[in-house]
DNA sequence: GCTCTAGGTTAGTGATAACTTACCGTTAGC
DNA sequence: GCTAACGGTAAGTTATCACTAACCTAGAGC
């Protein structure tokens, strides 16, 4: 799921489907690249649950998936709570050390 | 610095900062690549933010530094906020056409 | 001062993956 | 029913990048 979003181009097309929601061709006109490259960006991003597709049409219309955004920010706040956890027990142990050489 | 996280080993490495800070040295013994590229990780990470290093006699220490986390968090949470968005606007369209398709 | 340990750097290599071209299936419109 | 539009898929190519091996630098301890 990170590593999805670890190519520029495949952020740039979430970035552009979390402000609307678009059609394959409509991406693909507005970036540099072809559109069976977006086609298969799109693939890997709805693979990992970040986009939903919906048909409309001989179009279909591609959107972000809110649950897999939700999992994404559960992911990062781990890191955030998990390094604030470390950094208290390092102090702790700073303070620890200092109670030691005080004596 | 998402492209920096969009690497397994590299995730991992910043996994494991955000449980306990390690010297380059340790890190590497629990992982299956070479010290030099533990170091060329470290690089990456430190060059976008995300760790941060400090010298422990002959050993450096890194640790996640929490700014950068906080830059990563504001920037999903645009996605966030803003994906929220176009599905109101979206769910107001359909509305709309909904009352012209009721008269 | 010499050695040993820890770690950053460089050059070269191999594998991954992003991209294009060509092709095929599907739906809407005449 | 035929045609055109939209889009997914496959094969092939290229470029990026992660990795290792070799080398160099700096601090610690005897």
């Amino acid at each position: 799921m990170m590593t999805a979003l670890g190519d520029p181009t495949r952020r740039e097309i979430f970035e552009r489907l979390s402000a609307r929601p678009s059609p394959v061709g409509e991406l693909a006109a507005s970036l540099p690249v072809s559109r069976p490259a977006v086609s298969q960006h799109l693939r890997v991003l709805r693979d990992v649950g970040l986009v939903r597709d919906e048909p409309a049409g001989t179009r279909r219309i591609y959107s972000v998936d809110h649950a897999g955004l939700a999992v994404l920010r559960t992911y990062l706040d781990q890191f955030w709570s998990r390094s604030l956890t470390a950094f208290a027990a390092h102090a702790q142990r700073e303070e620890t050390e200092d109670d030691a050489n005080s004596d």
